[in-house]
DNA sequence: ACTGATATTCAAAGCGCTTTGGATGGCGCC
DNA sequence: GGCGCCATCCAAAGCGCTTTGAATATCAGT
């Protein structure tokens, strides 16, 4: 069934049962009812090809995938944060498009979703601290939006973002507070622009409080739980080993504590953790005591916020870009104890 | 760009251009060459509604993602499942899109997809035991895949599942072979069909065994590492409690173990654990020598196999649906040790 | 009854592509 | 030179919608 089939029924035109379905003022209220009800007993839906040909507007937004090698963005938090911003999306009457690309082929998938007009904006997601994708898209004239942010880039454009630095900082502080002198970093990988913020934050806090920076004591690999296990395990053999974690994902913690428990200390007691927690639907954090202190920051809502600024984006393109920080909490759970000698 | 441009600019006629560009033989080659390469330099890419329009075919599936309140396909394979399918779609020119669906309007979004002409085929995640969108997808006669089965749908469809039944009922064998005969399972929510099967499985093997089954020893959750923990823990303060695990998922599994251990009790020496492994690229189980002894099918593979499964559907409807069952390989890790007095 | 204004409705063009059914030109051959 | 036969190329219709500009119906006011 289509508009015109639909509207030879009703004895009216095409013009007519256009404007009725779409909300336009100069059709009587009779007619439009007639014509809504005809719609919805024909399930009547507008092929959305020939609309997007004829408005120009293509109501979907892409996400690329970069498949490549590292498998980057097959990560745990990518389901949380499309399912954020997905709901927003179809508030908005849009639909979400993914597009895969070869590796460095990025800027070229995003060019040709938009040239096909697939898509009237995209999402960056996992830039990096070098990230030539958000020069790409602003040259191309693509509505767009990061989440997060990349320190190389001088330009302005829109984004997302938790405030890793100033979260970090704080966590690592706490620490401090609670006597502990040799504290551990356990990072993802620090090309990725929010592992580096991550860093500095810690950094910072160690500064500020006179404690020496030991390179032995910071790790930078894959957020996954062999990686934390391995990396805490080496740290924990030293002969001057750490007293509290830093860790980056609730994922690595897991392998932290493993690596914790196979030392034969107690974690909280003897080894104190912190971790982030992206607050993701599958893995939570306890029910009412946190089995880790983190520090929280939920990526779904990340997901939900992207959305809506890239939205208005698209709507508004003249506009100034807007950019949002948000907050992570620091949340009390298990993990975390007095330092040595307290 | 488009192709009334890119034609004047040849000067050929839009047809010639056309024919050019998508490999037809009425045309020189040399005239091929000329238009192939003015269209990469003027960056001319077809656009795609257009194209849709004309040629009737959308070159994209369709994912529905269900929103409910308990989220449950914002859950960790979803993204491997997703990058796997991706992946087959793009070396068939296919896109990907999402539409999400509010709790129990998932046949009315499929139909939506579908009637809009958005999408040429769909595919079906995480199915029940009794599954209505399966009966619904074949009236409407959308092509469709179903990753996993439903046990109550009788008519044939495509799907591609891991065999759950066997690949339980193995794993659990070998830990009775092992010497345990207290064993439990902690499986995922048995409306899932893929939870229900592992139960079969599980239940075959300790009847095979002349074993009871101790409704105690069976919980059946969200599979989270808070749910894991708590399970095991009041399963292991029974006054008999389980010797051993079966585990639907690796997350539940991290919560199983931290039980054990909270337990006083160490892993494979005093208690086994078997985990279902679906291989998530940030989920390694282990490197060398894995984590757990688990059941391992990669979802990424699933993911693939179901997209070519749905490809040849759309390009011949008319054959009997295709149906793929894996074998999940058994890898024997460090979670597994003898039976008590053995 | 007539006018002008207003409320409804419509025919047709246009969005950018594919594809059908020709048209055109060059060639070897008698 | 005239014929048929390919090899190339083209004009135009059609996909299903929106939107412009115009036509028609309705009605209050004189």
């Amino acid at each position: 069934m289509n508009l015109k089939q639909l509207s030879e029924f009703l004895g009216l035109s095409q013009t007519t049962v256009s404007r009725a379905l779409n909300g336009y003022p100069e059709v009587s209220e009779k007619t439009r009812i007639r014509v809504m009800e005809a719609a919805r007993e024909h399930h009547y839906s507008p092929n959305s090809r020939a609309t997007g040909l004829a408005t120009g507007r293509a109501m979907v937004i892409g996400h690329v995938i970069p498949m490549s090698s590292r498998h980057e963005i097959v990560n745990p938090i990518f389901g949380d944060f499309v399912a954020g911003a997905l709901q927003t999306y179809s508030q908005h009457n849009y639909d979400m498009m993914f597009a895969n690309a070869v590796d460095g082929g990025e800027a070229e998938t995003y060019r040709s979703l938009f040239n096909r007009r697939l898509v009237d904006g995209v999402v960056v997601q996992g830039p990096k601290v070098i990230e030539p994708r958000i020069e790409a898209l602003r040259d191309l004239g693509i509505p767009f939006v990061v989440h997060g942010r990349s320190s190389t880039e001088q330009g302005s454009y829109a984004w997302v973002e938790v405030d890793n630095t100033r979260s970090f900082r704080r966590a690592t502080e706490f620490l401090i507070d609670l006597g502990h002198r040799r504290i551990a970093l356990i990072n993802g990988q620090e090309d990725m622009d929010f592992a580096m913020r991550r860093r500095k934050g810690f950094e910072q806090a160690l500064r500020a409080a006179n404690l020496p920076l030991n390179p032995d004591h910071m790790s930078s690999e894959e957020m996954t739980e062999v990686a934390g296990h391995d990396a805490a395990r080496d740290m924990l053999r030293m002969t001057t080993p750490p007293t509290a974690f830093m860790v980056s994902s609730m994922i690595s913690a897991f392998g932290v504590r493993r690596a914790i428990e196979d030392a034969g200390l107690k974690l909280a007691r003897d080894v104190s953790l912190i971790a982030h927690d992206d607050d993701l639907s599958y893995l939570k954090n306890g029910q009412d005591v946190p089995i880790f202190t983190a520090t929280r920051s939920s990526v779904r809502q990340a997901g939900v916020i992207a959305a809506q600024i890239l939205m208005d984006r698209i709507s508004r393109p003249q506009r100034h870009p807007e950019t949002r920080m948000l907050e992570a909490e620091l949340v009390v759970g298990r993990s975390t104890g007095p330092g040595p000698g307290r």
